[in-house]
DNA sequence: AGGCGCTTGTGAACGGGTGCACAAATCGCG
DNA sequence: CGCGATTTGTGCACCCGTTCACAAGCGCCT
């Protein structure tokens, strides 16, 4: 059942394709929304194209740069800029979400900063379980990033017995069999799966048995899942080899290969 | 110039869309191949779709483990249900690599992954340098699936003095300023980049002088960069956001907002 | 040798996403 | 108060990607 979706990043120029598609079941719902738009900015839920939602965050991060450097608007040529897309598709993107622009003048950041982070649902900092602290569980656990863009590490989980009761960056790591009560007694509802590919699958079984239904995953396999859980996967070795197909490209074109 | 691909994973159910779409100047090469086909399977670089390029290393991966397993054979199927997508998308992708399939019987697993490596560019091991030794790049030094999946890195940078020297899995840190002789030495055309988003855009600079014509960005920034450099970006926190979307939409869905 | 079942490869229809190009709206200034 | 400069919001056409559905091809069994 399901299928993650595939980390799809960048090549260089032009205008970067992106984010995956469809995917019928998370397709967002039915219609909604566009009636009660004005005023009504709190319980306001588009149904935004996916890939709309996939570059959200990117403009995010950028209004908030924006901000912190003293601005108080933008044009969407300039947050276009800013967040490496074009200006059309941000217009297009913005527009889902009822509008926050003037125009001749551009967007008022601090009302788009809020009205996309009330979509994305960071209006409350989100709890987190991390499981599988080792190598890059460690690295995670300590990210900074985690914090400052919306969310909390709740819980670390490890199988090791010489890991569980280590202290990391305040928090205690936590043997995996007290996930069910930990998960439930914090509302978490996000995982990041950190552990070997041979224990993805069954860590993910038990966090959706104790009631995450969002997954990030970082060992390279593929999770089977029910429809209501979410997976995105980060693979380092599939980027790399995307990007060493390019470059095997690139020589290519350049060797007697193909033409160029 | 330029933008980044953004890391677009997956969601749950259904048939996953996936890689965006044109990024022209990075699109493939004109025409190619096809005609050359059968037989000389060396040198023959065909035109595939960029969402093809993106999940072949999940089908690369999918067919070690079957391979590992003791197969010799796959159906489309199978190897569709291995790599987490649907199989007439999976047959379609192969068909664009001049199709190792034979009907009524399935894949056979050998030479299919030697022409997807082939089409990567792994037949021989890429060197790739990692410049930013801190939390994650430790993490990142120590990453056995970087080895295991084509690749070596070839070199360890990092800006502060009190980490150059260090040791990690038996390279010594060099100092960022020794990126030019070192990158062209080891004939280095990947680079990692997993420095402070501050210093992301400087370092890149550095590389792309230094000749590296792909990054692998970790840092939360769009880097700026020439149309024939490719870059490929992954943001935790940009994942996060986005499950965070679909937790806040599935309960928007029960709670009284819209119908569901 | 012939037929049957299985599986590939692909034509065609569909759907979503992108980007152009422009009309509508707003501001500032004279 | 009106005009021009500016910038948003969007209709539309195009393109890429996905998926269905089936004909063609292959092996096996009788
Ligand atoms: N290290 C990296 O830079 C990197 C990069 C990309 C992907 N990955 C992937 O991330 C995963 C973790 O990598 P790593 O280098 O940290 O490996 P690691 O072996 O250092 O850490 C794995 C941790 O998971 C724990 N673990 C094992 N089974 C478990 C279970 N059933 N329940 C809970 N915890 C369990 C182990 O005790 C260990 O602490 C791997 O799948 C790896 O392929 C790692
Ligand atoms: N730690 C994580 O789990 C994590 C996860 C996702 C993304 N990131 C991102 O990865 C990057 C690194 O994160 P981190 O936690 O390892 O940070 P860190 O501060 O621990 O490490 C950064 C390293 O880069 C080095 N550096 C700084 N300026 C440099 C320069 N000009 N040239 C070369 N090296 C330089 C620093 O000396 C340091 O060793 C950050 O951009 C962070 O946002 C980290």
């Amino acid at each position: 059942m399901s299928q993650q979706r595939n980390g799809s990043t960048s090549g260089s120029n032009g205008s970067g394709p992106n984010g995956r598609a469809a995917v019928v079941g998370v397709s967002l719902n039915g219609d909604a929304g566009v009636e009660l738009k004005a005023g009504v900015s709190e319980s306001f839920f588009p149904d935004l194209p996916e890939a709309t939602v996939a570059r959200l965050p990117e403009y995010l991060r950028a209004l908030h740069h924006l901000a912190d450097t003293g601005h108080d608007t933008v044009s969407s040529e300039g947050l276009a800029n800013a967040a490496g897309v074009n200006s059309a598709k941000l217009r297009k993107d913005l527009s889902h979400l009822g509008s926050y622009g003037t125009r001749g003048v551009g967007y008022d950041i601090s009302p788009l900063i809020g009205q996309i982070e009330y979509i994305l649902g960071l209006t409350s900092r989100r709890a987190v379980a991390l499981v599988g602290v080792g190598n890059l569980g460690h690295a995670l656990a300590g990210y900074a990033g985690f914090t400052s863009r919306g969310f909390r590490i709740a819980a670390l989980f490890d199988a090791d017995p010489s890991r569980v009761g280590e202290r990391i960056n305040g928090l205690v790591v936590k043997h995996i069999n007290e996930i069910a009560v930990i998960v439930k007694a914090e509302s978490i509802s996000i995982a990041v799966l950190a552990t070997p590919a041979s224990a993805a699958q069954s860590v993910a079984d038990q966090l959706i048995n104790a009631g995450v239904t969002s997954i990030l995953n970082f060992a390279p396999c593929v999770l089977s899942v029910p429809d209501r859980v979410d997976v995105r996967k980060v693979d380092l070795a599939i980027e790399l080899q995307i990007l060493s197909f390019h470059e095997h490209r690139k020589s290519a074109r350049i060797n007697g290969g193909l033409r160029g």
